[in-house]
DNA sequence: TAAAAAATCGTTTTT
DNA sequence: CGATTTTTTA
């Protein structure tokens, strides 16, 4: 056991290393400190990633072994920009010994080693949201729960909020109060037994159950926590309870534990993520270090002041001051607009104007607090020819086609995984309608086999139809020809040829819709993804590509040096900056939600939220808000944000209408009643302002 | 069985 | 309003 004394400490100004120059002094502490428990809390573009990275390259520069550490990260992206920045300052030799990745990635890797410790084959397959959430009505109606009374999605948030907070059937059982809870642990316990059944896991279980293999298997946690000498987390305050124990129990022996965070930017409450694992740090590690990174690179003074007053809101959080060298910086703009058309056209302008001046789209983000939000502003740019990337949304992989394509690839590699199997049994059509369906998964149930075994020998099947018996016997065999060649061939290949095999290029080759050419074409794009990641990793197999992919986010492939402007939900751009922010949409019921407005916890997570989005500017940042709004193909007259009255007036610059007075009249309830369309107009158009660049801009009546 | 028509829903945020 | 699910009809 290493103690700090042993630890060579450099004295303030005898830098022992290169690297260590090049950081501030709370940055070259936290990379310095490499023995025991460390806390640091970094805030908002405070250096972060910069002081992680730096000290995972002064790690090996001290003759750590790479493979001796594990970094563990929220996206595929931040762990591998990780990755390239330490390679950068290592080379890419060590760097690429270090194990950086998300929890769920690199708990998935472990599994795959690791499966048969806990009754699963490495060949597990992965099921997203919509997987689990099909797993979940299933198990209702075969329970007989109706889902008129509880909606299946209520059902698998329960389960979910469950095992994120480590809690199991047994246990969840025992405490449930209410009939929800009681209906809900029954569906728990059905869910977990099908899961299993299909040797599949949802993204829960790829953290619950390394903390089960750990708890079974004391000399497989061994060999980990030998492996894995010195742990650092990034994104602290959004790990869940579930990640808390699993790195507790990884960290126990050598105590070699980092964590970077900020409680100010905890974001994901409503995923499990407990806020409690950061603030609790200290009583949980007494012996623990805790750094602060205070000193904000990123941002002007005004934005900077504008994100500690808004934060300043929050009982619940832990001490630090946020402050910045950088200059004044212009005023935060508040745009009111008549509805959200003319918010969408303000966005225009802004952007126009930002380019004008010669910053390029690039260097602006519209971040927003639903993926809805989206649709209009993405009309108003496409129609002003402005490029533009929208990160998540309709996510390439959730789309029909794709998941298709894909339930065929994890088939071939998991012949136990019914939920795909019965996503593509019948697509393309081949004669398996509902009641031949049914009448094969009844048959299945009351033999005790799997829904592959059943399509297997489909002709001993009583009351199915010859045709249906031949389709699921064809469909079967070419399944399993498949499958008996998967170790053999070329994933790139084995994916190509079972897709022509099975019919789902030419079906929409021959429907010939614009629709089915978009399909097509996607589904191409997942083959070439295959042969791209067949070039970037020769000796990996269609089963270790099907595990990764589960794992993508659409995040990971956002191109943030391309020549577009990045529109996303605030959510996704945890992590970013940008020279212009654009936050439209601050308004109540929106921004903060309805449903958070009621409940202290969930309204200072919204704030939160926003404190996450205006610290994401580097120069300029914008706020609009509409006093008309579509929502729900319905009209909305919603009241500006109550948040905006929390940022000092003074920081900020009204534009379209008396803001200033009105502000905190509005924040406090104090808005009037929703007025007639014609009241506005007549209120407001033909009103002139003056933009920043002084010329004379028209905000109403502008029809475009 | 499959396609077309009608009804019903629902909205945070995502690894 | 738009996507998804259920019902009707060929």
């Amino acid at each position: 056991m290493k103690s700090l004394s042993l630890q060579k400490l450099p004295r303030q100004g005898e830098a022992s290393s290169f690297l260590l120059e090049q950081l501030n002094e709370p940055q070259r502490k936290a990379a310095e400190t490499l023995e025991g428990p460390v806390l640091i809390l970094a805030g908002a573009g405070s250096g972060k990633t910069r002081a992680l990275t730096y000290r995972i390259a002064y790690m090996i520069e001290q003759g750590i072994r790479p493979q001796d550490i594990l970094a563990l990260t929220f996206t595929n992206k931040a762990a591998g920009e990780m990755k390239e920045r330490i390679a950068k300052l290592v080379g890419e030799s060590k760097a690429s010994g270090v194990w950086a990745g998300t929890f769920h990635a690199i708990f998935a890797r472990i599994l795959r080693m690791e499966a048969e410790a806990i009754g699963y084959t490495s060949s597990y397959s992965v099921y997203d949201a919509d997987d689990s959430l099909s797993v979940v009505k299933a198990v209702m109606n075969s329970l007989g729960i109706s889902q008129q009374q509880y909606t299946p999605n209520a059902m698998r948030n329960a389960i979910s909020g469950a095992k994120n907070k480590h809690i199991g059937v047994q246990e969840y059982q025992r405490e449930a109060g209410s009939i929800f809870e009681k209906q809900a642990g029954l569906i728990y316990q059905e869910y977990e037994k099908r899961l299993r059944a299909n040797n599949a896991m949802d993204f829960d279980d790829l953290l619950l159950n390394v903390i089960r293999l750990f708890e079974m298997r004391p000399d497989i946690l061994q060999r980990y926590q030998e492996r894995f000498r010195y742990v650092l987390i990034d994104e602290y305050q959004d790990t869940n309870k579930a990640q808390y124990t699993a790195v507790a129990m990884l960290t126990r022996v050598h105590n070699n534990i980092c964590v970077v965070g900020d409680d100010a930017q905890s974001i994901y409450r409503w995923r499990g993520a407990d806020i409690r694992n950061i603030l609790d740090f200290e009583r949980d590690y007494p012996q623990a270090v805790v750094l602060r990174l205070e000193q904000n690179y990123r941002s002007t003074k005004t934005i900077l002041s504008a994100a500690n007053a808004v934060i300043s809101n929050n009982a619940d959080q832990l001490k630090k001051e946020l402050w910045t060298a950088n200059d004044d910086g212009e005023l935060i703009d508040v745009v009111r607009c008549r509805d959200d058309r003319e918010e969408a056209e303000q966005i225009v302008k802004y952007i126009r104007q930002e380019v004008r001046s010669g910053k390029e789209y690039r260097d602006i983000a519209v971040l927003y607090r639903t993926n809805a939000q989206s649709q209009a502003i993405e009309d108003a740019l496409r129609r002003e020819n402005i490029p533009y990337t929208i990160v998540g949304g309709v996510s390439f992989y959730k789309r029909k086609e794709v998941k298709d394509t894909l339930a065929y690839l994890k088939l071939i590699v998991n012949e136990r995984d019914s939920e795909s199997l019965q996503r593509i049994v019948n697509e393309p059509p081949r004669g398996l309608g509902k009641t031949s369906l049914q009448l094969i998964a009844d048959y299945a149930e009351r033999e005790g086999i799997s829904l592959f075994d059943a399509y297997c020998i489909a002709e001993s099947i009583p009351g199915l139809q010859k045709r249906a018996q031949t389709a699921a016997l064809d469909f079967s065999a070419m399944i399993r020809r498949f499958s008996g060649v998967r170790n053999q061939l070329r994933p790139d290949e084995l994916a190509r040829t079972l897709i022509d095999a099975t019919g789902l290029l030419r079906m929409y080759e021959e429907d010939g819709s614009d629709e089915a050419l978009d399909r097509w074409n996607n589904i191409q794009r997942v083959l070439s993804h295959i042969a791209e990641y067949h070039d970037k990793n020769p000796d990996a197999t269609l089963e270790q590509y099907v595990q990764e992919i589960a794992l993508l986010s659409d995040m990971d492939n956002v191109d943030t040096h391309g020549k577009a402007v990045l529109m996303m939900t605030l959510h996704s751009a945890k992590g970013l900056e940008f020279p212009m922010v654009i936050l439209p949409g601050l308004e109540r019921g929106l921004y903060p939600l309805s449903k958070a407005e009621q409940n202290k916890d969930e309204l200072e997570e919204e704030r939160r939220l926003f404190y996450v989005g205006i610290t994401r500017a580097e120069k300029k940042l914008v706020l609009l808000h509409a006093e008309k709004r579509y929502r729900f193909g319905e009209i909305s007259y919603p009241m500006p944000s109550g948040f905006l009255s929390e940022i000092t007036p003074e920081l900020l610059r009204p534009i379209g209408g008396k803001a200033i007075p009105e502000l905190s009249a509005w924040s406090s309830g104090g808005f009037r009643k929703p007025r007639h369309e014609h009241d506005f107009i007549d209120e407001y158009s033909g009103q002139k302002m003056t933009d920043s660049s002084g010329e004379k801009v028209r905000f109403i009546d502008e029809d475009v």
